[in-house]
DNA sequence: CAATTATAGTTTCATCTGAAACTAATTCAA
DNA sequence: TTGAATTAGTTTCAGATGAAACTATAATTG
């Protein structure tokens, strides 16, 4: 990072650990300041995301694109469903797989909880300008497919 | 982000999502690289590498550099001791605390480790130039501190 | 001082989680 | 075709986790 060509392993300062930090605590913060007061937890939100945004997908669908894995996904979306935001619906062309797409009141709670997410997400990007958030974008990028490469 | 203003939200554009993810698979690469063959969890590594650099410190100080909560940090001290990696010396102006260190063994598994460490940083970092390095440092701080804030 | 309050660290208990096993349906291959 | 292999999704089981209770010691205060 900024001190180059450490010879001491400063846990402070490692990549690995900081993303993990940075990551933990913006986590909790949206938690505490819009999912809990929904009695959603995090995977379940991201569910819903999804699913705001491409109704109808699998569940195996939902599991790539919020990266989760098909078990949690599985609960998740069995407690979306009895908690009534969830409505599934039988694929005719395989009959294993169930089309998943928000309920009414799913839906309501989506467009609730969508801007407050885009609102939390430009608060963190506030201190930043606009070159940097494009400088950010970039490196996020680069380092996500490093990552997945090592 | 890069497209500012969304109006949508979109989970693959979403930061704390970004963040997420990338430390999940960062986490990921380091378990499977370097922690999982010498039977450490990353809480383990954590500590092992905080003791590494500063030896003869509390439970509660390790809690604190880790950003790991006590019980934790406690469970995960009974593991390394029963490994054999770690010894406690009772203070004796406090008999409530112990003070930590490696053991020999735990030590030699320091030093191992470190510079595995240290090489996996480094092969992230390698795709980006010392600038970039530099910016993205100073980019984790601000979305740190203002993640806190929030 | 004695009594209360606070702190360090551990244990308990109830919940969460993920790997593996499982069920049901589909696809493949002989 | 039909039996084997694959895939979608759920359930099970064993281990991990965190909040709250607990133990032991130390600090505070009246």
């Amino acid at each position: 990072m900024s001190i180059r060509n450490h010879t001491l392993l400063e846990l402070d300062e490692f990549l690995p650990y900081r993303l993990s930090l940075l990551s933990n605590t913006v986590s909790a913060a949206i938690a505490s300041s819009y999912v809990e007061r929904f009695k959603l937890t995090i995977p379940e939100w991201r569910i819903m995301a999804v699913l705001g945004r491409f109704p109808g997908i699998t569940a195996g669908t939902v599991a790539r694109r919020t990266a989760m894995d098909k078990v949690a996904v599985s609960r998740a979306l069995a407690r979306l469903q009895s908690a009534g935001y969830l409505r599934r619906k039988g694929d005719k062309t395989d009959r294993r797989r169930s089309l998943l797409q928000l309920s009414a009141a799913g839906d309501r709670l989506y467009q609730r909880i969508a801007p407050l997410a885009m609102d939390f997400e430009n608060q963190l990007l506030d201190s930043l300008t606009e070159r940097d958030r494009r400088h950010l974008d970039r490196l996020l990028t680069q380092l996500m497919e490093r990552a997945r490469e090592l």
